[in-house]
DNA sequence: CAACATCCTGAAAACGATTCCAGACTGGCC
DNA sequence: GGCCAGTCTGGAATCGTTTTCAGGATGTTG
């Protein structure tokens, strides 16, 4: 087994106790001490077992995040953000997938509270209610990305802007009518893409044809494709940018010329957005900025600093995907 | 704070210990009390601290996933698998990423081993002796995923099939020389694919062109891909997808053509490969059949089963980015 | 040398669960 | 009724830490 304190005490010839003030305290103790402390806890390779300070301290040193899918490539780049600024300030990671369901969520949820000092809820799908009796019951702080459940602090990408920044390309390159192919009805942040971008388009005054709501996938966004290629629209926005490239797909086999007959903007910026042809024009969100705000908010909550709500800037990033309107 | 077993036994008026046997083994206690036991845990939303069952038990049912960069893509496909397969046996899984860090991967090892029943090293990067260090120095089990470290049990794919099937469609569309661009020279898996693409091309007397090595990502690939095209190769297999695109992106901006003038093949078949134009042929690994059976071998290890190595199969995925050899 | 403060240390309690052990109760049987 | 086996329960010990508390050693001051 593992070196525990005890057997550093013994082999330091000293107690518990100073053994455990040695390490966490250091000016507590005789420099001679510590000295004899610290070469016996290398020599037995000891590190404390988190657990059992958990028990006293109240204060486990992990962090839980639960997301939907990690096999979105969204989350694979916030998830690196959060266990980077967590380790930064000796804080361990559990992760929770809960392959888009709402009822694994509030469980996962439930089953790892006791064993984490705050979650980080990665656009959580379970709704706000449900979301509310977890923390009553549970009494663990929460802090939410990329969704606005009060009471809990949020970090949230200033969709809104970034959809006026797409609009705004759209517009100077002449296109008028614009369709949104929108993800789940349920996700927070497609009601929050979708609201900016009404805004943006009615100042703009264009119009705009919603279609969808589709899965969040490629396969979503092809099937809608063709609907899509039937509008009157010269230019559509996805609601993210694997269903942007599923419509780039499907364009591409029926032989719909992007952006010569349509332009496609995405949502994300994920890496694949960059590579593939034509490369897609979409709006970048901070998503290591977000995770890092994440563990910031849980951290001000744990230290009982009061944590304010933090909205990241998203940025257009043109690329091939979008072009003048045609004729 | 949320409940404690305590709470639970006062309010079900009973002690300690029968909460503990009704909720554990409910055969154990009479109908009428876990009845009550029962009712009190849910009417408080109890669920047991495991950590605290960990100090008892000697079992935390929590499983430690180390991997060098969740950015890479090939790796969240592997730990959603893992914590899908965890989730089935009641175990939850604390994710660390190392940044591609040996120092970082074995500190992050002894840190969280008092918290974890067994660890699940996908990749890892420290050397053999670290590694076999570290199990000496903490006795939690490890199993290692992609890579072969005596005496860790291991799930490997098996890349020497996978590059005949490639090797061999090449030769099919009549290429003589191939350029392989190396991953990481301490990468196990590049040396086992480079061993494997060896075998292949001298069982079809074919000559190998190596390049490299370079870094895993699509920078590495579009760094080396003047000196591919510079070589008298008419086709590429890359480490893995990241450097194919790196290839492929590069091609295409200095109007190479490809398959035309050089065919390019990947590895792993990363979601990416199948949507970039052209779309890129490459020997898929069994990234979700990897993160199961490792924790399949851990849980072996942990239920003093001994587990066998298990080697997954890999498929060679035909797109569109290899065709026949020029002329 | 007494009085006192300061520094350092170890014993013991605490955290929340599990498990061992012993005792209380029940029922069956003679 | 007396004995025994079997079932069920609670008390207490346990895990590895942290923290509180009291006391011993040392040094300073009058």
């Amino acid at each position: 087994m593992a070196a525990t304190i005890k057997d550093v005490a013994r082999l330091a010839g000293v107690s518990q106790s100073s053994v455990c003030r040695a390490l966490a305290k250091p000016e507590q103790v005789r420099p001679e001490t510590r000295e004899r402390v610290e070469r016996a806890a290398r020599d037995l390779g000891y590190y404390p077992n988190r657990a059992a300070r958990g028990l006293i301290t109240g204060r486990t040193a992990n962090i839980g995040v639960v997301l939907p899918d990690l096999a979105n490539p969204f989350f694979p780049s916030v998830v690196k953000a959060i266990q980077t600024q967590a380790r930064l300030f000796d804080y361990a990671v559990f992760l929770g997938d809960t392959d888009e369901d709402p009822a694994v969520e509030t469980s996962l949820i439930r089953a790892l509270a006791k064993q984490v000092d705050g979650f980080l809820l990665c656009s959580p799908r379970a709704s706000d209610d449900e979301l509310r009796a977890c923390d009553r019951e549970l009494q663990t702080p929460i802090v939410v990305l990329n969704r606005r459940v009060s009471p809990f602090p949020a970090v949230t990408a200033d969709s809104a802007d970034g959809m006026r920044q797409a609009v705004g390309h759209l517009h100077a390159l002449g296109h008028r009518r614009i369709a949104y192919v929108a993800g789940p009805r349920t996700s927070w942040s497609n009601r929050d893409r979708l609201r900016g971008l009404r805004s943006a388009t009615s100042s703009y005054d264009m119009d705009l044809i919603e279609a969808g709501n589709v899965a969040p996938t490629v396969d979503g966004g092809a099937a809608v494709a063709d609907l899509v290629a039937a509008s009157p629209a010269t230019a559509v926005i996805a609601y993210n940018d694997l269903v942007a490239l599923g419509l780039l797909n499907r364009f591409r086999d029926r032989e719909i010329a992007v952006p010569g007959r349509i332009s496609v903007v995405g949502f994300d910026d994920i890496l694949l957005a960059g590579l593939v042809t034509p490369a897609l024009t979409t709006v970048a969100i901070a998503k290591e900025q977000i995770g890092r705000a994440g563990v910031e908010l849980l951290l001000d909550l744990l230290g009982d600093r009061s944590p304010v709500n933090k909205r990241t800037p998203t940025q257009l990033i043109v690329r091939a995907s979008t072009g003048p309107v045609p004729q």
